[in-house]
DNA sequence: CTGAAAGCGCTTACAG
DNA sequence: CTGAAAGCGCTTACAG
């Protein structure tokens, strides 16, 4: 079937295309009667713009794109990023916007598919996930002036939009946590791989200078977020007998768990463990996971109404989000004492 | 930075836009000279085509869609999500096709973005997962014309392109793995939210006959995918004293895992269980899962190739598309034979 | 308040 | 083999 174009609307309403137009966008200055006769043969018709003409006409397409560079191919599969996206399509859905998906394979990959992102048209905008040092994506964008927001906090320094949890208020509150139920040697599971894997180590810090406690160095292994890397960096603090982990994500601590009951050791009673994220699976791991729940999904929906706003010319809003954190205590450290 | 175009393209290179354009779309008469003129042009000034006026031209926006039912978003943060758009977005990288996600999180806004979807001549073609029955996306989509293909088996009869797996085998032969390791009191813990669902029901059955054993319907439970439905199911069929279980997905298993542990039965020695579609936590369970493993990022990517394919109107391919799928035999029944 | 017209940046018959 | 021109379906100054 031949689709309706504003020309045909105009003759069945007997007015010109440019007022059907005006109607759709909601002109204010017209004629109730004449809109309402528009409006009706929009209906009866069930017209919808072709927005494809609209996108070049008007030199906006309303579509965004939400960007995961290659080197987070792997964690791809965590749950993180479901609910993330979750929360951007909750968003976008409300604002009538589309979300486009990049999600790279290799390095080339992403370089060559930059360049299209950018020199297009197609985008209105990005939102940036998955936060790496030095993030390549990042400055590209930054030179060509696309709007864009960050989800989590970028690496380069500067007034970059962008939406993240307080890493380190959360990871602080873990830490004080174990610590508040007698454990002393506090070991952690970090990580490298981006920023909030840094400032959850400076959380996890501040809570051991907060009481006095001297940070052992051989408490203190890496992990890259993945299940097994948590179950080998566990393996490598065991000899240093840790009685409390801090983890800076729940899959790791996952992996970890692991380690510990090959041991032959009880969670929590010989150690107690305090993971982040509260994803999912942290309800269903055996004992139950103590972890920073970080509102993921409304990090996605937050990330995506900034740059709707940033898109519009808006900036009435801060355009540095920083979302509160919350410690969920189950069995695997604390929940006999506080439910 | 403003953005070149066609014309400004030409003037540098001395040739119309006409030209230009040929050059960029592989017309195959040009003169070689002039051919390597104009692509210097482009290289030197990075010139890329604005994607939505061409689209307007040549009526192809070479953008899909990926359409995830409201009645999905549950399950959406299973990992079979994330493996599936790997695999979607392996080929339209590789293809040069944009990716648009559309998740709904109501009926009302998965029928009013459908409309739109269909309406408004984004699309080049959707692919629709998340197979339930009858299926009212399937339905609109065949009816307004867009190019589509499912993935799974559609409920709707008729020559619809789908590309699935062969979930009747695999559930029959991971059945019959059960009963190879002696096991007579087979339980299965099925769902009927979906054809894939039914389809390895139907398997299970297949290899209970090929045996002569009398399924008693004590050994039948009902779950949706979800871990606690899992949980449940198993719980119900604990007292009708099965020896094995067949389980229609891993995340279930996982929760069947825990009623048994919790039941103080030992998983395989008491109860047996293979689940089904070996996704990254059926490696973490304990014990690990038997389980069919179903190639999920190849449905993807294959399903884009499809879509290709008719949309181009190439149909050189069959339409319907089944792909095998593989018995990994793990700790949950029959390593210790096997390995 | 409304219409005629120009324009968004491409593609593609149509001539030559 | 190449160019001039029409056209894709909208938006939006510009007049009136």
């Amino acid at each position: 079937m031949k689709r309706l174009t504003l020309d045909e609307i105009g003759h069945l309403a007997g007015v010109s295309r440019a007022t059907v137009s005006r109607v759709i966008n909601n002109y204010p200055h017209i004629t109730p009667e004449v809109r309402e006769r528009v409006q009706k043969v929009i209906t009866q018709t069930g017209y919808q713009p072709n927005v494809i003409a609209r996108s070049l006409a008007s030199n906006r397409s309303t579509i965004i794109g939400l960007v995961i560079p290659s080197d987070a191919l792997t964690i791809f599969t965590d749950p993180y990023f479901p609910s993330l996206i979750q929360g951007i399509t909750q968003s976008t859905n409300q604002l009538n916007l589309t979300l486009s998906l990049f999600l790279f394979h290799s390095m080339e990959e992403e370089i060559r598919t930059a360049r299209s992102i950018l020199n297009t048209g197609l985008l209105d905008g990005v939102i940036i996930t998955a936060d790496r040092r030095e993030d390549s994506f990042v400055s590209s964008v930054l030179k060509h002036g696309l709007p864009f927001v960050v989800i989590g906090r970028p690496e380069l320094v500067g007034d970059i939009p962008f939406v993240n949890v307080d890493n380190v208020s959360g990871a602080q509150l873990a830490t004080e946590h174990l610590i508040a139920h007698g454990r002393r040697r506090v070991a952690t599971i970090r990580s490298v791989s981006n920023t909030a894997g840094e400032d959850r180590f400076i959380g996890f810090q501040n809570a051991l200078r907060n009481h006095s406690i001297k940070l052992d160095p051989r408490l203190v292994a890496y992990g890259d977020f993945s299940l097994e890397s948590g179950y080998v960096a566990m393996q490598q603090l065991l000899p240093a007998k840790p009685d409390a982990v801090f983890i800076a994500s729940d899959t790791m601590a996952l992996g970890a768990q692991r380690a510990i009951r090959e041991a032959g050791l009880r969670i929590p009673d010989d150690v107690a463990i305090v993971g982040f994220d509260d994803l999912p699976p942290s309800v269903h791991a055996e004992p139950q996971l103590t972890t920073v729940r970080q509102p993921v999904r409304q990090m996605g929906s937050t990330a995506v109404e900034l740059l709707n706003n940033i898109v519009n010319g808006i900036h009435d809003s801060p355009a540095q989000i920083i979302l509160p954190v919350e410690l969920i205590v189950r069995a695997s450290c604390g929940s006999e004492h506080t439910n």
